[in-house]
RNA sequence: GCGGGUGGUCGGAUAGCCGCGUUGCGAAAAGUAAGAUUCGUUAAUGAGGAAAGUCCGGGCUUCAUGGAAACAGGAUACCGGAUAACAUCCGGCCGGAGCGAUCCGAGGGAAAGUGCCGCAGAAAAUUACCGCCCGGCUAUAUGCCAGGUAAGGUUGAAAAGGCGAGGUAAGAGCUCACCGCUAAAAUAGCAAUAUUUUAGGCAAGGUAAACCCUAUCCGAUGUAAGACCAAACUAGGAGUAUCAGAUUUAUCUGACGGAGCGUUUCCACUCUGUCCAGAGGUAGGUCGCAAGAGCAAACCGGAAACGGUUUGGUGAGAUGAAUGGCUAUCGCUGCAAACUUUAUAUUUUAUAAAGCAAUUGUCAGUACAGAACCCGGCUUACAGACCACCAUUUUUU
RNA sequence: UGCUUUGUCGUCUAAUGGUAGGACAGCGGACUCUGACUCCGUUAAUCUUGGUUCGAAUCCAGGCAAAGCAG
């Protein structure tokens, strides 16, 4: 099992924004393919503005995002795809189960619009099969 | 016992599964300008009392360097001590709050000068409106002119010491007693200051967190500082260059010009010497980066802050930023039930109040808050728990 | 992370330490057959907590919020 890599450029995360966007309760996924099909793995990045608290919960609320991503994405992302995930106000407080599910469900659906964008410009993109 | 005050300590614990950063060890491939990277590990270790606000002080960094003076700008301000330093701390003085323990205070100067004090009031700073009084003119009085006065009046936040007696034409510290104020001396104290005595008669209101004066202190910058390694892009042209002397003919000496971090001047010292253009050390990386004016204990000195000696231990280092996610058990707080006691109605029981030692719960909650170069403070936020001492009041002995 | 600045009606702004003013918006009325324009009236604020002062929007200190700069 491969590391997960992680967005760290502002050009990246400005990129990402321009893509598909999901909004669900507790948190909001973005997603866009990249460019250049050289890399293999999927990558993420998370944002914590300052508007949804203090630095220490800015810091929790990131903790618990990387917490689900590793459960969640390795076994249903997508190669070639930047995703950015932006904490909401009640990222840090709500019950994790939820977190998870809505996490699931957001990235699921974003999947889905980008396979058929992708089928549509004739882009063969396979989706990555469980590893582990 | 109730409700207070001061100082200090702590700020959840244990276990399991899955993960993250750093360091050590081992392995792998690739070979770069430099540094990396990946995997494994029953190896070690990983957030606070405020890590926060960025409000003071210091270290360290660069601005090439040191010294002196003046000006500008800023900070501080009762006295003595502590400290590397401070706006911090300790002790004392004075003023204010409280029954008290105790707490609060930017607490120098208003007879160096300037400004301001709305409205009201005669007058807001060398005051005279009403009034009181003497004299002159007129003359029953009233009135007019020239003075004296600060007792009384109104206004206001503030009106030239207060109160009583004497005194006077009327008055006035004009005189006296008491109180307040100021000055001097003596005593106590290192001093701020306090007490006593004597004298002055009151010296001209407030405001300096208005300008200002006095005394003391202060250069700027802020680890994204700065040092080093360094891809890509790029490294050009005009044409002998301040003056004098010496020779070794491209060097030295002196003069002149320029620069030296708030401004100006002086001294020393250093660098520099024709013009245009330009590459800066950018992307990236490494260092800076953690043993410190540090922590704990004992003893000694000191009234205390603090200082000294000895011993012990020393364990974060990220950079889209690690220190977490979930579960179980326990702890703590609250709530509810049940329980105990008391009172009332009633005698199956119900209602109310108090209690919390023990019991139960698919119950709720468990603060403030996240290192970012490092220390000493201050300020602000904070569920709750504990310890010591002190004072008020009530009860008991 | 470091540094700097600013907070006044719903919005944009004035105000030597001395009654917080103006414009737009809102509400009510007049004008009109009705609406607009116009006119009159009215509601509404000094970010917050203390201090200095007789008296603070203003001066000083702490807090809160917002904006900007460096990268």
């Amino acid at each position: 099992m491969n590391k997960i890599l992680v967005l760290k450029k502002r050009k990246d995360f400005l990129r990402a924004a321009q893509g598909i966007r999901m909004v669900v309760s507790t948190v909001i996924l973005q997603a866009a393919p990249r460019l250049s099909g050289s890399s293999e793995s999927f990558r993420i990045g998370y944002t914590a503005s300052k508007k949804i608290g203090k630095a220490h919960v800015r810091n929790k609320a990131k903790r618990r995002l990387r917490a689900v991503v590793r459960d969640v994405f390795p076994s249903m992302a997508l190669d070639n795809v930047d995703y950015v995930l932006i904490s909401r106000f009640n990222t840090a407080d709500c019950k994790f189960k939820d977190l998870k599910s809505d996490i699931k469900w957001a990235l699921k659906k974003t999947n889905k619009m980008l396979l058929g964008e992708d089928a549509s410009s004739q882009n063969t993109e396979q989706p990555n099969t469980p590893s582990c």
